[in-house]
RNA sequence: GGCCCGGUGGCUCAGCUGGUUAGAGCGCCGCCCUGUCACGGCGGAGGUCGUGGGUUCGAAUCCCAUCCGGGUCGCCA
């Protein structure tokens, strides 16, 4: 029997009512925890969003038809109790934020009874995630995810009062807009009055930021909901949300200036963290020769080492035949890792092959400095002399090498220097260790499509100084191009963007669009670009990822309230779900075999 | 699409080199208990071992297929 809240107020929530209170009467509301009946005296964890308080329960303070209503109660039914704050009598509950108080009942109403949960509702779940997403509605009232909900919506009112004050303005763009076939794929929405034709959903506001620049706003922002029909992963989901900027009239330092101070805010008034500024910065170049990846973890070191020179005149094959053809030869030093059982090196090995290694070279030096090693045998002593000492190895370190072209090379150690980490636990998750990756290359080539393809999108802006090689060495030209990093993470990133139209037309033919076809895909923002366009800029961020990282997240389905699973359905809603085949009528959408549909 | 891990009462797990009636903790239900807070005591209910097939005298256990969830590679301008 649920009771109505006729002529009742909520004065409180849980963790409100302290010993500032003592001696009052308040009115309190929420789910109960849990109930302990002794008898004649009954306790009772009362919960909300701001956490738990006791109630207690005696027939002569409450009466006994309320006593008898106390003494139903089971967990999660949804209650109102008025009562006295009383300092408890039989001790403090030191786990708890209200535990040296409590709240005698004076009167209860039950608002809603509640079928026994199909898990608990408690901290730390070690529910299965299927089924807590099956129930998500239960899920989202445990204390860990409303802290993670309530440290997302932090973020982003602490944003967007940053931003406002930098003197943004939040506007909002389109989520059915034009499909655009460059980068991830478009979820499309199916056009009743065109049929045949599709609107897409927005990957991002990429295009409509820069109109806006061009239309004078000077500074956007807007949290924005995005979407990408790719394979999901612990840290992406097929929608997700961005902070979205772009700023006009500014170069790479005014952004990365502007972003620095929303972090540090963020930071520092939600997890007093002090975030250094400026944030430190390395280029891409740096990034892959130093810890062989574009988003470095800079919570340790094990730093990648070029070796090719100290190699190059050896006789090992791997080695040799890898310079040879052009790639380089480069090692990580496991500091103290010398010991490691031939059967953990060998794991290492198979997760290097993981990334495209042919093999992993070891070098093990024992405590007496002896070495074993997979290669010696191809080495002249003074050679691997040579080759430690340039590792800096010592006795008990552990050397490892990969042989290989570049890409391979960095690839395979970026990796293994991470998987290290993870089992040396060198990773901590309130070590937080930012980094702006600058001056990535503009192009990269695509083996598949058999030529250069963006590698942030077509409108970033080349370095001035390498324009000249776009015809002779496309490959080699950086581009106005950066990357928030956190912890290994890429929490964010953004460019310059190209605002002169012969840039902007040279660039689509690098990429391999005939005027035409640039023409048909993005003639709306080229045509606006003749028109006045300010040089422009800006930057968008995983808001899911930066909530990820503050919450000590493993997974950003932890801090989003209603995620889809791997295969990008939804446990809870059943979506995607077949349509009633007259909806499918209606959008000259022909049903199949393969197709199902509702009849 | 590939590879790896998992699926056993409501929850979390054990059992898995085949062999009595599939166990434990928590939860749940009933009774008792006036200072509990991981409350306690006594009693009780509850299991298609993800699903389908196969091997076998016999399958939670072995084999095949398949479904579901997670991680990862490909993919993610």
């Amino acid at each position: 029997m649920s009771e109505s809240m006729q002529g009742l107020r909520r004065s409180h929530r849980c963790t409100e009512v302290s010993a500032a209170q003592i001696g009052t009467d308040v009115t309190v509301m929420g789910w109960v925890q849990k109930s302990r009946n002794k008898g004649g005296i009954i306790f009772v964890d009362l919960r909300d969003r701001s956490g738990i308080l006791q109630i207690i329960f005696e027939e002569s303070d409450c009466g006994p038809e309320n006593f008898a209503k106390a003494e139903k109660l089971r967990s999660e039914f949804v209650i109102a109790v008025t009562g006295r704050v009383e300092t408890r009598s039989g001790g403090e509950n030191k786990n708890l934020a209200t535990g040296a108080i409590e709240v005698r009942a004076e009167s209860l109403r039950i608002l809603s009874e509640s079928e026994t949960p199909p898990f608990p509702i408690e901290e730390n779940s070690k529910t299965k995630e299927e089924l807590r997403l099956k129930y998500r509605y239960l899920d989202l009232r445990r204390p860990d995810i409303q802290r993670n909900m309530m440290l997302r919506s932090n973020i982003a009112v602490l944003t967007r009062q940053f931003l406002a004050e930098e003197g943004f303005l939040e506007i909002e763009t389109p989520t059915l807009i034009k499909s655009t076939p460059e980068g991830a794929r478009d979820y499309l929405v199916p056009s009743r009055v065109h049929p045949g034709s599709f609107y897409a959903l927005p990957q991002s506001p990429q295009i409509f930021k820069q109109l806006l620049m061009c239309s004078g706003y000077d500074r956007y922002f807007q949290l924005a909901r995005c979407y990408r029909d790719e394979d999901l992963r612990a840290d992406r989901q097929p929608e997700f949300t961005q902070i979205d900027m772009e700023l006009s009239f500014v170069d790479v330092d005014d952004v990365l200036d502007v972003n620095e101070r929303l972090m540090a805010k963020l930071f520092k008034e939600l997890l007093n963290v002090d975030i250094p500024q400026p944030i430190p910065r390395m280029t891409w170049r740096e990034a892959m020769d130093r810890y062989g990846s574009d988003k470095p973890d800079l919570r340790f070191g094990m730093e990648l080492k070029n070796v090719s020179d100290v190699v190059r005149d050896c006789e090992f094959v791997v080695f040799k035949g890898a310079l040879e053809a052009g790639g380089t030869v480069r090692g990580i030093n496991a500091k103290g890792q010398g010991a490691m059982p031939r059967k953990k090196i060998d794991a290492l090995v198979e997760f290097a092959k993981g990334f495209g290694a042919k093999g992993l070279a070891y070098v093990a030096i024992q405590p007496d400095r002896t070495r074993k090693s997979s290669f010696a045998k191809f080495m002249r002593d003074e050679e691997m002399e040579k080759l430690v000492s340039a590792m800096e190895g010592e006795a008990g370190d552990l050397l490892l090498f990969a042989a290989d072209q570049n890409k391979v090379v960095w690839d395979v150690l970026g990796n293994l220097r991470l998987e290290l980490a993870r089992q040396l636990d060198l990773l901590k998750k309130d070590d937080f260790k930012f980094l702006w990756v600058t001056e990535f290359p503009l192009l990269e080539y695509s083996q598949e499509q058999e030529r250069f393809v963006a590698m942030h999108h077509p409108f970033t802006m080349p370095m001035e100084e390498d324009w000249h090689l776009i015809d002779s060495d496309p490959g080699a030209v950086r581009a106005k191009a950066y990357d928030i990093v956190l912890n290994g993470t890429e929490l964010g990133g953004g460019s310059v963007r190209i605002h002169q139209n012969d840039i902007q037309s040279k660039m689509f033919e690098v990429l391999g669009f005939t005027p035409e076809q640039a023409q048909e895909q993005f003639g709306f923002l080229l045509t606006a670009f003749q028109y006045g366009v300010p040089p422009h800029a800006g930057l968008a961020y995983g808001l899911d990822r930066v909530a990820m990282l503050m919450g000590g997240c493993d997974s950003i389905r932890d801090v989003i309230a209603f995620p889809k699973v791997k295969d990008a359905s939804c446990l809870m809603c059943e979506a995607p779900s077949p349509v009633d085949i007259k909806q499918l009528e209606e959008l000259r959408i022909e049903v199949s075999e393969e197709t199902p549909a509702k009849a």
